[in-house]
DNA sequence: GTTACGTTTCGTTAAACAACGAAATGATAT
DNA sequence: ATATCATTTCGTTGTTTAACGAAACGTAAC
């Protein structure tokens, strides 16, 4: 179906989705460091979350009570994985992708899910 | 901003903007042509067109009273120019796209259009 | 001047999408 | 057992998108 065609660009055509994967290319991120960056409600970047994951961009890790999600590193479609391997050459780094970078240095989970 | 980076994608999360881009890929077209094949409204395709060409990814070439479209051979977006050098790899040929091929051959600007 | 090809805008309709909060569910740590 | 982190679903709201037809406009052929 070329319906599945646009469904790896649509994933792609959301601010929100762009940063996120921007993110997990610092480092594995659980839902609430996520959600504190963005700002949105927690079921919100869960679906953010669902999405990128149904395409095949990131994975997730149980850790305890905390899922990690970071980046696929073994993605079967060829496109996913072109694009993860040069996620700087599709998504540049700007203003707001800068300011979610240092963020992420000090962000806690410890701190912010009240662990 | 980041908005102009979903742009791109956005573009290409349609299926008929899709199909567009590989039917250029044969041989550059004329509205009525592109109409014909799609079974669209004349201003929903001159609408597409528009937003493929803002993006870089087609450019216009007048001849007499049609309007030729074809692929953008110099586009100065780097993702844009990745894109359409290995368009086969990021839009893979599927049923639609290969009767649109088949068409292709067939149409004939003066017959459609009541030259 | 008129016809033909196409663009752009307008108003409308319908569908898809993003976001929220709330609630039910599941897994795990304490 | 209970609290914690997260998922999924539901209903709602608001925005964006795709499509149509109609109308106004531009350009070029005849």
């Amino acid at each position: 179906m070329i319906k599945e065609k646009t469904k790896l660009f649509k994933a792609l055509s959301d601010q929100n989705r762009l940063r996120i994967l921007k993110m997990l290319q610092s480092k594995h991120l659980c839902v609430c460091e996520i959600t504190e960056i963005l700002q949105l409600a927690t079921s919100t970047v869960s679906k953010h979350l669902s999405i990128l994951r149904d395409v095949g961009f990131i994975i997730e890790e149980k850790e305890g009570k905390w899922v990690n999600y970071k980046i696929n590193p073994t993605s079967t479609d060829k496109r996913v994985s072109s694009i993860l391997t040069s996620l700087d050459f599709w998504i540049e780094d700007d203003e707001i992708i800068s300011i979610d970078k240092k963020k992420l240095q000090k962000v806690d989970r410890f701190n912010i899910c009240g662990g």
